[in-house]
DNA sequence: CCTACCGATCGGTAGG
DNA sequence: CCTACCGATCGGTAGG
């Protein structure tokens, strides 16, 4: 077995995957080099910073979330087709990445406050989504007249995004199952 | 204005708000001590290390959540009354104790095993009076056949807990509302 | 990626 | 609650 050095890419992964469990000032550059096998002065070959890999594992995050919002988006078909690929969409994003949606999800807020604000609008932009559906949603009798998208795209959210917290690759619900029993629970709390 | 002497309350109570704000690693005891205008080596004559504080704080959290679970539970009447009441009670708590709810969701995990072990604890029976009360629903007929308790409390709590998140005392939901607005969603979910 | 560091900050203590 | 510290650890750098 040979050991290969280790990429960028390898370094912002781990970062991901500590910041996740431990959270970002619960990690250290030296727990992370251990983490790779080797020093933490070492990482700063491939990084300037620590805040740099934060920067760079929450804007992943973002990333992968406003594309699974777009691609829901541009599905043809009925509102409640685009509310399902949002929330299916959003399962794929979680589950495939969970360290980074963790980090995405927990640890945005030790950014400096320029990132920071970049990715509340991220985040912003990705609820919009959600209303947006959900208004579609209300005003083609989809869903009930007196929902509000702006409460509910709150709540919905909310559900999908605890999935972080509780999901575990080898518990009961494999994603198809997770995709059902959210969509159900989405679908009727609108209806 | 006299300017008091400190309680070790006090410090517990400022510890909560930096640690719901900053997280625990990101709360120094230095922070702790300017925030209330004395030394971090001062802290040490209130309290004996700073888990400590982590503990207190969680540990209140707890105990206030199982109270309002029981409270709920106690409710006479139809199972949808005593799930209304668990919405009501943890909106409550949240709302009211903001830093301790924040503290205990997002930074118990930063306690040692022992601690945490107790919490984990803690919350699964917050979630059993949850899938109690649920399960009482969908055996009397107020909620759906086909609903899972177990899956269904563990959405119903994440729309709850994501309260932390996004609630603000000054936003456009008062209490009421806030409950009006779960309950009404939360109900139709599960109906 | 390592060696050899740096100044700053950390949680915490002794003694008053 | 302060003064005066302590050893450990932090993020980061220079030079190879």
């Amino acid at each position: 077995m040979v050991t290969t050095r280790n990429t960028r890419d390898d370094v912002v992964q781990a970062a991901g995957r500590l910041f996740a469990e431990r959270g970002y000032h619960g990690t250290s550059m030296r727990d992370l080099g251990s983490e790779l096998g080797l020093l933490g002065s070492s990482l700063y070959a491939h990084v300037s910073s620590k805040q740099d890999l934060l920067v760079d594992v929450v804007e992943e995050g973002a990333r992968l979330f406003e594309a699974s919002a777009q691609n829901a988006l541009a599905v043809e078909g009925t509102p409640g087709d685009r509310f399902r690929a949002l929330i299916s969409g959003h399962v794929d994003v979680v589950i495939d990445n969970i360290d980074v949606a963790r980090t995405f999800l927990n640890e945005a807020r030790m950014l400096d406050h320029e990132h920071r604000s970049r990715v509340v609008a991220a985040r912003d932009a990705y609820e919009g989504a959600f209303r947006t559906v959900i208004a579609q949603g209300v005003s083609e009798g989809y869903f009930r007249e007196d929902i509000d998208p702006k409460t509910s795209s709150i709540f919905v959210l909310s559900v999908l995004n605890a999935l972080e917290r509780w999901y575990r690759p080898d518990g009961p619900l494999d994603r198809d199952a997770l995709v059902d029993e959210l969509s159900m629970f989405a679908a009727s709390a609108l209806s």
